[in-house]
DNA sequence: GTACTCACG
DNA sequence: ACGTACGTGAGTACA
């Protein structure tokens, strides 16, 4: 027979090697969770591959044991627990017992001494022994029945110790290791041990004379230096030893059915784990039932390469009678969209279908009607540019069900990390191939085409086959959230309009960009040349380093801020200077048109596609942490509107035709209007039903003056206060921009409170509810968790408290912008009409419009907008048009 | 790659 | 005692 087999795991050195190598990782709010992520994971390992009769983890109480009141300095020095892993300690408890498995721990012994002693008692009854430690004083209990796995490189690698390899590497026997000990010390138990002797030396003297009574019985032999070690520390050598062994008779009451491993995969355990966000711990417990089965199932889900239309019409009647096909596909863009591969896995089938075979075009031809069937439900990662090669190809792809993308975004939009390999790692406990790795990044970063075709094709339909678990596992956390309404009617239809707003562009008037240009080059110069010769040497303005030493150290004007690094040049500062040297004003024009200049100027030429000569932008659907969408590459949502010199920027972008105009659209004061719904405060809510001027009705209010008598200073004082209210902005930063003395800010506030009181329940409610909750949702619940908001640090619970105000304003903005855009977007579609929404900036719509069309089109987008949701004050929208952004402004 | 500065809502 | 308004992206300098 077999002889059984135990493992004994030293508790806390397994949490410490986990907590230092695992790398941090926590719940969305905010509970650290590597230590337990780790030591689930080793556990599971263990009890499913290794698989032991019994199984206990030992753990020292926190009283004090016999080896501190034989030595009072014993342990002294450690340093304290981090928060990090203390607030672990009791989850990997509560683990522990809802995984039935045995811990063990008596008042004034360590956990060395418990794993001592029933590793003994057990190895004398024939039961294999494996201690699990990262500890290397256990080596002293290895026999032939006992072994050590001791833990390397934080846990990924343990090695084996058994009584060869302790002989091999001390050449010692195990239990010599004590004597060892008690010459050497130990610097981390603060074993003080003989000074001077260290490992190599304690070891010959052990070889030599077998034990510690033997070296001193021989103490004559030995010459010199050592002897004098040796006699000045005799005492500290012998209670080092008596410190250094484990105790193997510790009364503990020992009964090995205690220890039987049970089936450990409960209700409860899954619960834990999910509650813990450790998904792939779950995924690893649901799948070990049948161990290895997941993965069998990536490897085993048939790839069908399409290598010919006969496996093409194939795959494509497969697709046709399908109700779900799982997708992954790669596509490059340029203006539009190319197809490069598209793997679909259905009926237990990857078809891996490359462009390089057949073309775009005939791909395209077949997949139409898949693509164009509601009825076939597609799952896939990110369908925007799928989106824009249907787009291209003339199809419209229809039944798009679930996007894992979006759907890890909106489950947590603080994550940012959504990639087909981070959600199967985070999810599915599956370390798949990262985009990276596959293609390298920066410079050398390697086409689709220069992949093996080999490797491509297996990435790709691993990918497919991910898809189906990524939404057993979502879908249902959308649908917990409460957040599917969100998900089904607004992040998913809103891919298709990003794609087209990608697709269509933003036509540039090439000769006026090239006019402002020159226009601004030659302002640059003549600025240039007056400030070196206000400042009497030349340098590069562009500098803040040398701009810093030129204005505070040849000038000698007053520094006023300072940065990390030195001394503070932007704006702000500037300001303040402006009176004291006449180049301060010049070097504040030439900031201005030196940004135009080379981010507006220079930066689009570089970036219009001259083909179309239009902006291509790149919309992102799943980067804000409060449900905005976001531009880049150029990003279009900063373009100058704020002063004149810089306005004229706008006047490059223009309707992509003759004959058409752009229509622009805008909420007014739309996240203000958003705050008196959500408040629900009766002064603010009459204002914006009474159509009022916002900011001077709440002059009035404050300064307690009739509207008409509201002064234009009284009103920019009020416009401050109604913006500042959003971000939660303090009496310190209002006195800064009005330049005001804090006490005057801070009674502005206070009888803004006054005049406003449901505003300021808001405020409080919310920040309650976002402690309470660890997350703060929009009108249309999405979701933000913000753990920040419980930290100790009190700068930083502030913060918190100020994001937990403003995201269900900035965030409720961004989902009726959305549905906005959504519905615009249809309609236009629906009419067949020619004009085409091309851009959104947070709270604002343009269209590109044939000129016949205005009026029908401006009544649309109105409608759409102003109706987007019903509030309890009207949402209006302003609307213009003109033959460029800048009239249409 | 980081720091600074500045453009927008 | 501390620092002080939310959310973004891009260009330039400099290590």
């Amino acid at each position: 027979m077999e002889p059984k087999k135990m493992i004994i795991i030293d508790g806390y050195s397994l949490i410490y090697r986990t907590f230092y190598g695992v790398r941090p990782m926590a719940t969305k709010d905010g509970i650290p969770t590597n230590v337990i992520f780790g030591f689930a994971n080793i556990l599971i390992n263990i009890l499913e591959n290794y698989n032991p009769d019994y199984i206990g983890v030992a753990f020292d109480e926190k009283k004090p044991t016999f080896r501190h009141d034989s030595y009072e300095n014993y342990k002294a020095g450690r340093m304290l627990m981090p928060e990090d892993l203390e607030k672990q300690i009791d989850l990997v408890m509560e683990m522990l017992v809802l995984m039935d498995i045995k811990k063990i721990s008596l008042p004034g012994y360590e956990a060395d001494d418990l794993i001592g002693t029933i590793s003994k008692s057990c190895s004398k009854s024939g039961i294999e022994v494996d201690i699990l430690t990262g500890d290397r004083d256990s080596f002293q209990l290895i026999d032939p029945n006992i072994k050590v796995l001791y833990t390397k490189k934080g846990i990924s690698e343990v090695e084996i110790y058994d009584e060869g390899k302790i002989m091999d590497q001390y050449g010692v026997s195990p239990r010599d290791l004590i004597d060892v000990k008690g010459l050497m010390g130990d610097k981390s138990d603060n074993i003080p041990g003989v000074a001077g002797i260290g490992e190599k030396t304690a070891i010959k003297l052990i070889k030599e004379y077998g034990d510690i009574e033997g070296v001193y019985a021989n103490i004559h032999e030995i010459k010199g230096k050592m002897q004098e070690k040796l006699l000045n520390d005799k005492e500290n050598a012998f209670l080092s030893r008596h410190l250094a062994e484990i105790v193997t008779h510790v009364p503990l009451e020992f009964n090995i059915g205690e220890y039987e491993t049970l089936n450990y995969k409960s209700k409860e355990v899954v619960d834990f784990f999910e509650r813990l966000e450790c998904f792939s711990i779950v995924a690893k417990i649901a799948g070990s039932d049948s161990p290895n089965q997941e993965n069998e199932k990536i490897n085993t889900n048939k790839i069908t390469e399409v290598t010919d239309n006969k496996l093409l019409q194939e795959a494509i009647t497969v697709m046709k009678k399908a109700r779900e096909i799982y997708i992954a596909y790669v596509a490059e863009r340029d203006y539009e969209s190319f197809l490069k591969a598209i793997a679909v896995s259905v009926e237990g089938n990857c078809y891996y279908i490359s462009s390089n075979i057949f073309g775009e075009d005939q791909i395209a031809q077949n997949i139409k009607e898949v693509f164009e069937s509601e009825n076939i439900k597609k799952i896939g990662h990110d369908f925007k540019r799928l989106y824009s090669w249907a787009l291209k190809q003339g199809i419209n792809l229809q039944g798009v069900e679930f996007d894992a993308y979006l759907a890890a975004y909106l489950i947590d939009p603080s994550d940012n990390r959504y990639k087909m390999n981070d959600l199967a790692s985070k999810y599915l406990n599956k370390e798949i191939i990262s985009d990276e790795e596959l293609y390298g990044k920066g410079k050398s970063k390697k086409t689709f085409d220069s992949l093996e075709r080999e490797i491509a094709m297996t990435t790709m339909c691993t990918h497919a086959d991910l898809m189906e678990d990524l939404r057993r596992l979502l879908a249902p956390q959308i649908e917990e959230y409460a957040m599917a309404s969100l998900y089904k009617d607004i992040e998913l239809p809103l891919t298709e309009v990003l794609a087209f707003f990608e697709h269509e562009g933003f036509r540039i008037d090439l000769e006026e960009l090239d006019r402002l240009d020159v226009e601004f080059d030659e302002k640059l110069g003549n600025l240039k040349k007056e400030i070196y010769s206000l400042s009497g040497q030349e340098f590069n303005i562009n500098s803040p380093k040398q701009l810093g030493e030129v204005l505070f150290e040849k000038l000698m004007l007053p520094v006023v801020k300072k940065t990390k690094t030195g001394y503070s040049t932007d704006a702000e500062v500037l300001e303040k200077l402006k009176g004291k040297h006449p180049v301060i004003t010049h070097i504040l024009d030439y900031r201005t048109v030196s940004k135009l200049s080379s981010t507006y100027v220079k930066g689009f030429k570089q970036i219009i596609n001259f083909k179309t000569e239009k902006i291509h932008s790149t919309f992102n659907q799943a980067l804000t942490t409060t449900g905005r969408i976001s531009s880049s590459d150029p990003n279009l949502q900063n373009i100058p509107v704020k002063i004149e010199i810089g306005k004229k920027i706008r006047k490059v972008f223009i309707p992509s035709k003759k004959d058409q105009v752009l229509i622009d659209a805008d909420y007014s004061q739309i996240e203000l209007r958003i705050l008196a719904h959500i408040s629900g405060d009766e002064t603010l809510i009459s204002s914006f039903i009474n159509e009022e001027d916002i900011h001077t009705r709440t002059a009035s209010e404050i300064f307690g003056v009739e509207i008409e008598d509201v002064t234009s200073t009284q009103r920019v004082y009020a416009k401050a206060i109604n913006f500042g209210l959003i971000y939660g902005k303090q009496a310190y930063g209002l006195s800064q921009d009005l330049g005001i003395s804090r006490k005057e800010a801070q009674d502005y506030i206070d009888r803004y409170f006054g005049r406003y009181p449901k505003v300021e329940d808001y405020m409080k409610n919310i920040v309650k509810e976002a402690k309470d909750k660890g997350f703060v949702t929009t009108l249309f619940g999405r979701r933000r968790y913000l753990p920040e908001i419980h930290s100790r640090n009190a700068m930083i619970a502030k913060s918190g408290e100020r994001l937990a105000l403003n995201t269900p304003i900035q965030g409720s903005a961004a989902d009726i912008i959305k549905i906005a855009m959504i519905d615009v977007y249809r309609e236009l579609k629906t009419k067949k009409s020619d004009a085409k929404l091309i851009l959104t900036v947070h709270d604002e719509l343009v269209i590109d419009c044939p000129l016949e069309e205005v009026d029908e089109v401006k009544a649309i987008v109105k409608d759409k907008m102003e109706g987007a949701a019903s509030l309890k004050v009207p949402m209006t929208v302003e609307i213009s048009q003109g033959e460029n952004w800048y009239q249409a402004k």
